[in-house]
DNA sequence: TAGACATTTGAAGGTCAATTCAAATACGCA
DNA sequence: TGCGTATTTGAATTGACCTTCAAATGTCTA
């Protein structure tokens, strides 16, 4: 018998075997059977605790995107210079490689949230997020002399979360002349022109 | 009993129906009785087309792209100004609504070019060519003086692409403030930026 | 340590989809 | 018109998955 635990700590557990069975096997193929077997149990018990293998779907991709937006935010907080943080902040939302298992979790919403509401209002509203948090950087680094915007901080905030969002597609779908690299070297490419800024790294 | 078809005109029917099944199910979600019911046939008749419903998926995903990126080249090609033709490429590339059956279907494709090597060969193709196609036409309008480029074509031309397809996806998640016109104005805010031309229209 | 309770298993059942195939049907052609 | 063949149906089989639940097992506490 697997190793008993307290409902919440297994309540994680299973959130975790979901993603990663959302990853195999995508959210409109991932079965009861799939998520047990990840979590190394029978499928009564992931049923015990969710009595709805939707809801743990759900559940599943909202803490993924969660993790996946603080992590983000963690890796430029304590940093000041504001071309330092636009730099960083382009990379981390970059998978490290076709098999990032963050990224491949989000890539596995953008079609299912044309089919399922609650996924497109999930994507929605990490986009929205990471276009202020972008936005932010802009704004300091305007005011501060450092980027001379050639538009306003939203509409180019909304571009370079769009230009990661599509790379992290190209990127897990194997694409062989652009890796994280070229990916990153791409945006910063934009990232300069709009700013007006080397953005050394 | 359904009207009797010739074996090529019902593998087209079979792809379009496919086509349907994809949008409304996902690539893994699809089961033969959804392609059947779409096509209007029972089971056992989609199977004698296509004994394998995988192959048919392959080949409906295959023959939306191409009919996507066929109609877009067909967009531009009366056009001479390179200005012009930038701008309605981009447009062109963007769904009409968040239920473009088009763009849904490339979407679909996204998380599941992760898992079946299949479709991120589909998938990487048909970005290599709508990137070519930005290319010829940056290189033109450079030639002839009407763009000034701020980087290699190449790297402006994967940007391009690259913020279509996401807005796609932005798009058919129903973002509340980003719908066809505002993701093209977007869009041509950077084409503007990088190409120098006030890219009218 | 014993009893109570929460968690997990394993088996049984029902449902649904894929697959197979003989029979029916419609079409082309002699 | 009638024969032969290609296409489609419908029914039967098989297998997979979900669901339920009684029993087993572990954990906690009195």
């Amino acid at each position: 018998m697997a190793q008993r635990k307290s409902r919440s700590d297994r309540r994680i557990d299973l959130i975790e075997a979901a993603r990663r069975a959302i990853i195999k096997h995508g959210v409109d193929g991932v079965q009861l059977s799939h998520v047990a077997e990840e979590a190394r149990l029978t499928s009564g018990a992931v049923l015990y605790h969710y009595p709805d293998l939707g809801e743990l779907l759900v559940e599943a991709q909202h803490s993924g995107m969660e993790r996946f937006y603080e992590q983000r935010l963690r890796q430029i907080a304590a940093l000041t210079d504001p071309a330092t943080k636009l730099v960083l902040t382009i990379k981390s939302g970059l998978p490290t490689g076709p098999l990032d298992p963050d990224v491949r979790l989000l890539n596995e919403l953008g079609g299912a949230a044309g089919r399922h509401r609650v996924y497109g209002v999930l994507l929605t509203s990490l986009y929205d997020r990471q276009v202020s948090m972008y936005q932010s950087i802009l704004d300091t680094g305007s005011a501060l002399g450092v980027f001379r915007l050639t538009a306003d901080a939203l509409s180019i905030s909304r571009n370079l979360v769009a230009l990661e969002d599509a790379y992290g597609y190209r990127i897990t779908a194997r694409h062989p002349l652009i890796g994280p690299e070229e990916a990153a070297e791409l945006i910063l490419s934009y990232a300069r022109t709009v700013t007006g800024n080397d953005l050394l790294h």
